[in-house]
DNA sequence: CCTGGCACTCTTCCCATCCGAGTGCCAGCA
DNA sequence: TGCTGGCACTCGGATGGGAAGAGTGCCAGG
């Protein structure tokens, strides 16, 4: 459709109004790229991609920026991912692996990720959709009262209190603390409810109701915790946005709040490589001039949570994607020698 | 020293501008308030507010602005705290009744006082320091590697892995548990120590190792996570700070996200009862232009840990504080409960 | 199909001006 | 002594008119 020489120009636009902010011109595109041909030539091909709707001008005279459309096919045609250079991925390896457990892994991740984009990033924790029961532990803490424990294969505890019908005794606790891992433990969370399904049979008919609520409990645990957490950082880069300010900031802000929207904004991204949304392209209309990178990212092969940036849609998109790239492959790693 | 006419005009000047933030002249000042004396007198009032240091012109021919000298007498000795509405009361009981365990208390409490007082929340997780241990939970992973949970008083739960110097029996590892149990449970973090310190002597020659090491690590955690974890809400309504807009909320994102910035902004603010710092008065140089109100909650008479508000140096103080002594009180009292 | 040239369009910047809010001070009055 | 009305003064912010500059579109010629 468009020539090679277009593509080119395009491409250079997207670049200097990346780097400098500012609409960008013919003349000034002629001097920085040496694309050959004239400001004239290029002005023509200027007008073409604008009837295409790839770029636009703020007012009549005043040089060229992306439109959305420009970018999308930046991204998808004319950029590859910047990878990370030798000493990044060390820099990166280092500091995540002084990590001490999950929550400071995710932390980690969070500042790190934010530093290497100077953007702001947003990192889910590792689901327990996916996961396995590593141990589920059983603690009496009164007569009628047990604290139900459930550790994850991702290194996660979630605790909850259960109020029985009936007093429990340790015997009976230490039965079912037994039973109920030989047949969890190891197994994944979609699969638990059918496992336990006639475990209360097993059981004095006295303590049923208490061994019900125990499971049931546990059941809900699985479903809850599926509403997963996330953590933000970088923040502060948003005062990078633009001159347009509190108008821009302000969605954004509040959008981040909603964990509610992140998590649907990382939802939507494709479960395998990296998904790039951009401006409008993000359903959330606070986030209609942003842009989104992220990409899945696990221990073992599978995918197990979600991390990405969130920027302005003037990025640099390949430096970005191969930072967020990097982050999410160690990420992965760390998670999968714990 | 100033003339209770005078107390009156400060308090006048700084209720006018917390609603209009723009400064007050002394015409709009005798309109607005009853003080039965006519412009020129208050003019005169003003000179000498200024001369103390009270209050400021922005430049000559503006109105007078508070200074945090200014707000600082108002808030001692002008204002008081505004309580809450039965309603809003109801409200906020209402609202942190909904939640079902130690996280989501958190994060309840940073949404409620965030839209309280529109402004940023912060709440620091409940403390470990003064906390008791409720339990401690040991369980065999693999046969040198066992995973210590400790359960706290307030429903905090924190697990650590133990790699053990060598295999470790079920036997054992019960005896240990109960040994350690029968000690600690109940007792003060600060005591812990002591109280097991001999406690490897019970046990065979080839346990002890095991023994010592699992008790380090316990000893490490509570240690380590007296490092308190926060969490903070409400960023979007930095967006509400005032039209030189970049400046001023840029270094107050960076501090929040700056955990042990705030952290020590907490923990500066008096042990008991509300502590307001203003402007300047923060040692933080970022947060120069805002004011922190905090206070310490707990369950039970003591305060396990703190939350407060960062705002603008011009905020509705007697609201803001009213608003943050309820949530306390409440957080205080849903945390006893549990 | 590319190029140089040219007229045209806007935005931005700068400056001069004006207006008004607010002050400080003073002389007079209770 | 303390309050008041009056008045001159000071700035900041808004308004408006150029002038400058960047960038465009178009056209005729190579």
């Amino acid at each position: 459709m468009l020539s090679e020489r277009r593509l080119q120009v395009l491409r250079a636009i997207v670049q200097d109004y990346v780097g400098t902010e500012e609409p960008v011109g013919s003349k000034a595109l002629t001097e920085r790229h040496s694309l050959g041909v004239s400001p004239a030539t290029v002005r023509n091909d200027m007008a073409a991609l604008e009837d295409e709707g790839y770029i636009a001008q703020p007012h009549t005279s005043a040089g060229r920026i992306p439109t959305d459309k420009g970018y999308r096919l930046f991204v998808d045609k004319l950029a590859g991912v910047k990878p990370m250079t030798g000493p990044e991925r060390r820099a990166i390896q280092n500091f995540l692996d002084g990590a001490v457990d999950l929550d400071d892994v995710v932390a980690r991740t969070v500042r790190l990720l934010a530093q290497l984009t100077r953007q702001v990033a947003v990192v889910q924790y590792p689901s327990l959709t996916r996961s396995t029961v590593r141990h589920v532990e059983l603690l009496s803490l009164a007569p009628a009262r047990v604290m139900l424990v459930l550790i994850t294969d991702t290194g996660r505890v979630e605790q909850r209190m259960v109020d029985c019908p009936a007093p429990f005794g340790e015997a009976s606790l230490a039965d079912l603390r037994a039973r109920l891992n030989s047949r969890v433990a190891g197994r994944r969370f979609a699969d638990v409810p059918q496992l336990v399904e006639d475990l209360p049979e097993g059981f004095d008919l006295e303590d049923r109701g208490t061994v019900s609520t125990v499971l049931s409990t546990l059941l809900e645990t699985l479903v809850e915790e599926n509403e997963e957490r996330l953590m933000i950082g970088g923040t502060a880069n948003l005062t990078r946005f633009g001159h347009d300010f509190p108008l821009t900031i302000r969605p954004v802000l509040e959008a981040l709040e909603e964990q509610v929207v992140l998590l649907k904004l990382l939802g939507e991204a494709g479960d395998s490589g990296m998904t790039v949304r951009i401006g409008h392209e993000n359903a959330y209309e606070g986030l209609n001039s942003t842009s989104v990178v992220s990409v899945g990212y696990g221990s073992g092969g599978e995918a197990v949570a979600k991390l990405g940036v969130v920027g302005p849609t003037r990025m640099d998109y390949p430096g970005t994607m191969g930072a967020v790239r990097a982050v999410a492959r160690y990420v992965g790693q760390i998670l999968a020698e714990s």
